[in-house]
DNA sequence: AGTGCTATTGGTCACATGTCCAATAAACGT
DNA sequence: ACGTTTATTGGACATGTGACCAATAGCACT
């Protein structure tokens, strides 16, 4: 009597692979980052072949791209969902949350793809416009601000590439171990907000 | 008669070599990217053979490492040189040389390191030298500029951490192709470091 | 129950990487 | 001129990568 040396194999519909696959992909290169996605690696965590993999993505560089903008996406909704709530508390919603853990790992997700992006054509693509999405996003909520009075600034899209710019900086520092550190880089962020968007010194933070 | 089939070779003073080994690793990192900087590769631009490089660096990331040191040192050399003229006029020399072409390289180098540094320990520990070295030197600057009169801020460190902030912000778009594009992105420095530094709009341009 | 479609397997292939080592030859001192 | 030191070579090895493909077997439909 022999027990059966290969698992029976399970087949899924194609949709259904296909996202498993990408779902896989986006909590590695949450995680671990992108250089983490690898066929042979997505197989593993799925426990189905290599071959499988590229079945479905003939073009690794296709699934690391489309596994990056899941990520980046997915995170973006819940750092700062599409319209809930007043302009001034949704901005106060976001960065409180841009303390937490998860936000640390989304912060070395775009310093990596930013730079992987310069090697692959379509990584790039894939930032650039989740780089349009969270600008629009926040772009958006200036300008309610603005109509509902709650912010006050010239133009609208200067605000927010100066607040989106200040973010990105800090991000830049998402590697490094905390040897250094100095009291001013705490409100940073908060602060250029209030700046650019006439809120009084505070009110976007607690 | 055989013409030689190997080129006699070239003995060299191990100090000399060393050097030229990591001159042109720094050329490789800052003109295509660290990931570019292999054994074998070093060894076919200085026309020796990969063992040797080996033999210099036993492990390839430590002169992954020290390539990026020196080439990120030598181009702050040249932005931001140490004492020479008045701190306003250096200021401005150092933004006006952020325009240029080796400037983009350099964006892309900081970049670069800053991701990769995630798994390289030696390579994190360059780059938060690094850091220091240029925050020391813009905090000296900054500060001299307060002592002679020509920057008004309260906080010097403060107002060298937002400058350094906004640069690095602006550095993680070094890898987008310029599609998108907005009027405010291109004074976006200048206006930082005159704000934190009590200077009137344009004191750092042209 | 049988049949067709195709998701899935298992394996191969070429390529690039870092690391290591015995043999060689260039430069130097005697 | 001869030895000695050691910089340098040439090659091997293990590992990890993406890509590719014929054969297999699960599932839906008839």
């Amino acid at each position: 009597m022999v027990s059966r040396l290969t698992a029976p194999r399970t087949r899924k519909a194609p949709a259904e692979r296909r996202d498993e696959i990408l779902r896989t992909a986006a909590r590695i290169a949450l995680g671990e980052g992108l250089e983490l996605i690898t066929v042979r690696r997505v197989a593993e965590e799925l426990d189905v072949r290599p071959g499988l993999i590229s079945h479905y993505f003939p073009s690794a560089e296709e699934m690391v791209s489309e596994a990056f903008s899941r990520a980046a996406l997915g995170e973006l909704e819940t750092l700062l969902p599409r319209a809930s709530g007043a302009p001034l508390e949704r901005l106060r919603t976001f960065f409180r949350r841009s303390e937490g853990e998860g936000y640390l790992a989304l912060s070395r997700l775009w310093l990596n793809a930013r730079h992987t992006s310069r090697f692959r054509p379509r990584l790039q693509a894939a930032v650039e416009q989740q780089e349009g999405i969270m600008r629009d996003r926040l772009l958006d909520l200036v300008r309610d601000g603005v109509a509902s009075g709650a912010f006050h600034c010239e133009d609208p899209m200067q605000a927010t590439l100066e607040i989106l710019v200040v973010i990105d900086g800090m991000g830049s520092y998402a590697n490094a171990s905390d040897r250094f550190w100095h009291p001013s880089l705490d409100g940073m962020m908060t602060r250029a907000a209030e700046r650019v968007l006439g809120l009084q010194a505070g009110a976007l933070q607690g």
